[in-house]
DNA sequence: CGGTTGCACTTTTTT
DNA sequence: AGTGCAACCG
């Protein structure tokens, strides 16, 4: 089987060269994707090696399906066409690297001393942590902001520095207490039988590092191991290539350092500009030739791109024409700006010269997605939300999850603390504090010490029937799952038991969301056959593994809009403090070129047409700033229209016709609100709105905030 | 002791 | 709006 059909000539040289250390640097769109699946089903149909043997490290989850599905079609193309599915037992390694570290964890972790059923602690789980290691070294009253210490400690862990190394160099004052709380979070961390996402990285560079039959066991199994978007690799991922690659060095990278936008999460773009020298005799291989953007696209994004100092030197092209320049709007503030662009996709939808699929709209902060939300909202534009709040992040579901990860990990302390008392047990916080300073004497875990928690001596016999109670729940629940009951039935039988659809329940029309939300979990779990299997998808399930559809104008941000490409483009403010984003102005020149690499990564999405636009004002943590319009805009050579004077104190205008802002309102006005039903305005304290609801309550909320909608 | 209420804060990007 | 926290009530 030919594997060279449609591909150009570099392309083809990637699946060509099948042996020995390749980098093949890719530009935007310059059909990475497809070199790299060609490439792994050549080494397959022709090459003698077998799906296993292979090793496809990509970004997303979602990246890693499409490359299986795509692989198997032009194994199998007269299989898929026929409307047939990719077998199970078709099974090259593919994944995100976190994807793939679980795997190696769960079958050989415990040689390194990791229970098998470690579960996994997200940013919250690690943020609610790292305040009880706070609490129990005495720090809580110091001002130490959990979220910077959880930064620092990922930072750490990214360099794969330990606590003790870490304690060791630590200086500063902040140093020496994240050095505390970091050695004092990871005991707490194993004591629960977690693993946070840092966790599986560095924990597998230990298993490989430390374990030589595991080591070997693994180099010998993965003949070919390949790595998409290298650029965006850390210090522990790139040890675990290392670690991986055997004697004959069959590894194979793409990336592009132009595109390199994580590095604020330890991704060092340099791994890749190195990787020659890391392993010599490397074929290179450049990528040049554009087959997704338009020219007037490509050269605005290379003018930007070009202004950084720090990158390697290359110039995409393209044969398809100039195509429509790319425009760049001038609005009065954000209002205007999520008008502007609503308008604007509903003529060209109205027209049939577009379907709302085709737009993308990208923002540099999700807190901007709000008002182009309420926009499109009111003109009936169907749009999706890629990242925000995410499905798994709403309160019922992490209940239910949380529920479901204690069953499955007893010693699993975040998940005990935030289903202890919901529903509603009369369990405060000291019954639980005494509770769990028991269980720690016991040396049973927190599930055998509810069942068993009469024999507590400080405990009021109400709280102590109640943990019982809940032990007792608890512990049918496992039997459960050691029966392998399935997880959507598990979930079943706990909503039955707790009957926690009754607790969310208050006849607001928010709550029948939730009663939504919790089915379309329990269908989300009818796809897995056990709960562990489940609890993994949902832990490393990342915002961009949403798929994007049709008929929906998609929003998400630049970062989450990595790898993705869209016929139309729109990226919103465009403003000095905005994008580039304030924090990197004193942070120094090389956080500014990232910026300016994800303005490039941006553009780089839109085929066919690009739209830029910025506002003149705009309304940030409910005050209004003015600022300047972007230098990545005056970097393509944008010069700015002459704001006009007196524009700045202009009251919302009426030149742009029935435009959307958040509304005037009135006492007296009715209005509707999700949560509390509708009411009637009474009170008015600039953002804050007092309301009398009809259920009789009286609420002052922030208009900002407060998903309000006037009626009539 | 547990629960409710009122007030301040929210915001950079994410596996 | 959601969250966390302090102050107060039964």
């Amino acid at each position: 089987m030919d594997m060279r059909e449609g591909l150009n000539a570099e392309q083809r040289r990637a699946l060509e060269v099948s042996r020995g250390p390749v980098l093949i640097l890719a530009g935007a769109g310059s059909g990475k994707t497809k070199t790299l699946t060609h490439r792994i089903a050549n080494l397959i149909a022709n090459e003698g090696i077998w799906p296993q043997e292979i090793l496809a490290v990509t970004f997303t989850n979602k990246a890693a399906r499409e490359m299986r599905e795509r692989l198997w079609s032009l194994l199998e193309p007269a299989k898929l066409a026929q409307g047939g599915t990719v077998p199970r037992s078709f099974m090259p390694w593919m994944g995100t690297f976190h994807g793939v570290c679980v795997r190696l964890l769960r079958l050989d972790g415990e040689k390194i001393g990791i229970r098998s059923n470690f579960v996994i602690y997200d940013e919250d789980d690690r943020l609610g942590l790292i305040k009880k290691s706070l609490k129990d070294l005495g720090l809580h009253n110091k001002q130490i902001k959990p979220r910077a210490i959880s930064a620092a400690i990922s930072g750490a862990k990214n360099q794969l520095i330990t606590p003790v190394e870490y304690r060791e160099t630590a200086t500063f004052p902040f140093q020496k207490d994240v050095a505390a709380i970091y050695e004092q979070y990871e005991t707490a961390k194993t004591q629960a039988g977690a693993l946070d996402f840092d966790d599986l990285l560095l924990e597998t560079v230990r298993l490989l590092r430390d374990d030589v039959t595991v080591r070997e066991k693994w180099r010998t199994q993965f003949k070919h191991i390949l790595i998409d978007e290298y650029q965006d690799t850390n210090a522990a991922q790139y040890a675990i290539v290392k670690y991986l690659v055997n004697d004959e060095r069959n590894i194979c990278v793409v990336g592009d350092d132009w595109q390199s936008i994580y590095s604020w999460r330890g991704a060092d773009y340099t791994n890749i500009l190195n990787f020659e020298r890391d392993f010599p005799g490397t074929t290179v291989i450049k990528l040049e030739q554009n087959y997704r953007s338009t020219g007037a696209i490509l050269d605005a994004a290379h003018q930007v791109i070009t202004k950084n100092v720090e990158r390697t030197d290359k110039k995409l092209w393209t044969d398809s024409g100039k195509g429509l320049p790319v425009e760049i709007h001038e609005v009065y503030d954000e209002a205007e700006e999520a008008y502007a662009l609503a308008s604007r996709i509903q003529a060209q939808v109205t027209i049939g010269a577009r379907k709302y699929g085709d737009f993308a709209v990208l923002y540099r902060m999700n807190a901007l997605s709000y008002i182009l939300e309420r926009s499109l909202l009111s003109m009936h534009i169907p749009y999706q939300i890629i990242g925000g709040v995410r499905f798994y992040d709403r309160a019922e579901i992490k209940d239910m999850i949380a529920y479901l990860r204690l069953v499955y990990q007893p010693a699993d302390i975040m998940s005990f603390t935030r289903i202890v008392n919901v529903p509603k047990r009369s369990l405060g916080a000291t019954s639980v504090e005494k509770f769990l300073a028991w269980q720690a004497t016991t040396g049973m875990d927190i599930i055998s010490s509810l069942v068993n928690a009469d024999q507590t001596s400080s405990l009021t016999p109400r709280a102590k029937t109640a943990l019982v109670r809940l032990g007792e729940i608890l512990r049918t629940a496992q039997i459960k799952v050691q029966d392998n009951v399935s997880p959507s039935e598990l979930i079943e039988w706990l909503l039955d038991t707790l009957q926690y659809r009754d607790y969310v329940l208050d006849g607001t029309p928010a709550s029948e969301e939730r009663i939504e939300n919790l089915d379309s979990l329990i269908s989300d779990a009818r796809t897995f056959a056990s709960v562990s299997d489940f609890l993994e998808e949902v832990s490393l399930m990342s915002s961009a593994d949403t798929a994007a559809t049709d008929e929906k104008v998609t929003l998400m941000t630049l970062h989450a809009a990595k790898g993705l490409e869209f016929p139309v483009v729109w990226m919103v403010g465009l403003e000095e403090g905005i994008f580039p984003h304030s924090r990197v102005f004193d942070a120094g020149p090389s956080e500014l070129e990232e910026e300016r690499r994800l303005c490039y990564v941006g553009m780089t999405r839109a085929r066919e047409e690009l739209h830029m636009s910025y506002a003149s004002s705009r309304l940030q943590h409910g005050q209004r700033d003015y600022n300047m319009p972007s230098r990545f805009l005056s970097d393509m050579g944008h010069k700015a229209a002459a704001i006009p004077l007196g524009a700045v104190n202009r009251a919302p205008r009426s030149d742009v016709g029935e435009y959307f802002s958040v509304p005037d309102y009135d006492i007296g006005d009715r209005v509707k609100s999700l949560q509390f039903g509708t009411g009637e305005i009474v009170d008015i304290d600039g953002l804050a709105v007092s309301i009398k609801f009809e259920n009789g309550q009286l609420k002052k909320l922030n208009v900002e905030y407060a998903h309000l909608e006037k009626l009539n």
